[in-house]
DNA sequence: AATGAATGAGCATTCATTCAT
DNA sequence: GATGAATGAATGCTCATTCAT
């Protein structure tokens, strides 16, 4: 298994960092393959082609993000407590890692539709943890019976990615995971008195 | 002034036809000059290179985005109905121009980082109405007085941002606007029962 | 129409010299623009590709080969005069013009099938000529009259093809065109005493 | 002496094999050493490099195609029934051997002008052959005295090659073996009434 | 002897921008 | 103002060969 050769992990993490520092469209392979200690062509003993490495830095690096939030997520005891550790994990992961952060929320975003798309099919592994929230919530009582959860979903999507995306603009200039309660009690209550 | 003269809007809307239907990465300026009906170097008499094509294609189009919005919303009395106006505004100035959602939502975002900076100049007009709905509403002590507004402001806009870019990616296949009461709902009571 | 623009020429010409001089696999596009005086882009305003080049190369050299063998033909009075004509035609055009006779008898040849067959239409044209002579000749009552032209041609063809051929890889130490008129009595009388 | 052990002669079939298959320009090294069930590294022990298989492959296969020509040859009584025998043995060697046939008429053809001088080396011997079979002719008084033996071996080689080629590119849709008699008439007696 | 992971040089093509007409 | 021919920088990928095991 290629994966788990420590090559394949030297090109991945090289590649974050290549990204994060010169811009999705300055990282060409060769920078890429110097940053990670290996000749050009052994990338391509561990990748297809270029883009088969972004899609796999996403893969890598965002199978760890959900895993690590499932595995907060398990120790809560209700929907509520769950919906906020995952906010609480999704900022605190970005926080952490700077280069990560400026990866996805910034340069990523520039690739082509058909990258976009292999990102999406990642993405819906996360969809699937707020989605599974959001019904247990429901059926303990906790939110409306009636919840439109594809659109809930949506919301709750885009407002953290929104919020993580406005702090890496502002230069992560102030803390992003002080935000999480605010974030949570919104999503919650609405803004309504 | 230029961008009174035919040819600059000639221009503009060449381009908006061109990114939507070829995509980002596939609208040469040369493609855009021949829908537009002109040659390759007009376009340098009206807009200083391509990237300005873009910014001000974003700038015409938002420019009237936000101007309907405004006019909308000056109809209504209190800051909930602005804010509903403003999700419905919204949801169907992009629901009745295919061509702008596509672009809007999925191929500007593929643009340099710096275009995207230009972009969000742009933005900057939205956000205020946004704000400014937000301290009505404070005032006229319809929502909490303590309301973090910055924040509030990103929900908000992260939310009806991700409910429309998953409308264009489906394909634009259900009701857009039939969203907004449910959108709008959300935002005010949150989830919670 | 571009074949007639100066520029088409210009390259067409400094192709053959590009290829003669340094072989057809170290034959970049760039070496050939430079020779050209021409930038790399604007070899693409002329030619689809780099294969489009070489093939275009063949087609209007051997384009002007088979027409003044043609007209020298025309002069000619019978098949067997016209068969000289057309040895002698064949072998002092390739004489004179040393940088032709090393692309076609030897850089060439090293392209890939595709080319090859692109090539091989274009001989169709000499085939024609050939095949009209050694028509003529048994209905002049000079050639067998069940002479089976099919592959009369082919040995004719190949006959002059070879001898040039070696010649070239020769270095050209002799004189081709003396050879004419043995090649010639050796194809109408055979070696047979 | 390594031409006898086993893996020298996988080596060279499976490159006649891969070669014909894929053509020349998709025969990589590693594509060879896969049919020759051998690792990349071990051709290196058998061949200098690449091009010396190639050139192998034409030695070990023309060897034995020479070889047998010579044994055909040798119970012929006179000049001309040996020439018809050569003309034979060329055509049927190369009929009842399809890869070959591609390899030696299309495929190789394709190599850089080195490895055709390589190539060239080996068909010294079948020149010889023929020049040996002209000369027998002369002194037996079948074909002309002054014959110019250099030039009318070119002209035959030429010859049996166009034909054979002609017919791989018909995709061998006829009967080579029957055009021996032909050729051999063509040859001998010229297309002369 | 045999392996196969690693190497790294080499090149066709696109397209935003210019400027002589 | 308008044109469009010409420019030239910039880069992902292949594959013959090596060499540590």
């Amino acid at each position: 298994m290629k994966k788990n050769k420590p090559k394949y992990k030297q090109i991945i993490d090289a590649a974050v960092e290549v990204i994060a520092e010169n811009g999705y469209h300055a990282s060409q392979v060769s920078k890429i393959a110097k940053k990670a200690g290996v000749a050009d062509g052994t990338i391509y003993l561990y990748f297809q082609n270029k883009e088969d490495i972004l899609v796999s830095v996403f893969q890598e690096k965002m199978g760890q993000f959900i895993e690590r939030i499932k595995d907060d997520i398990a120790k809560k005891s209700n929907a509520n407590e769950k919906l906020y550790s995952l906010i609480e994990m999704h900022f605190r992961q970005l926080a952490v890692d700077h280069h990560l952060a400026v990866v996805t929320q910034l340069e990523l975003r520039q690739s082509k539709k058909d990258l976009r798309l292999q990102i999406n099919e990642v993405l819906k592994g996360y969809i699937a943890i707020i989605d599974e929230i959001l019904h247990e919530g429901v059926e303990e009582g906790l939110y409306h019976s009636e919840l439109n959860i594809t659109l809930v979903r949506q919301m709750i999507f885009g407002t953290l990615d929104e919020v993580v995306t406005n702090w890496v603009m502002k230069e992560e200039k102030y803390d992003l995971i002080a935000q999480a309660s605010d974030v949570h009690y919104f999503i919650t209550n609405g803004i309504k008195k």
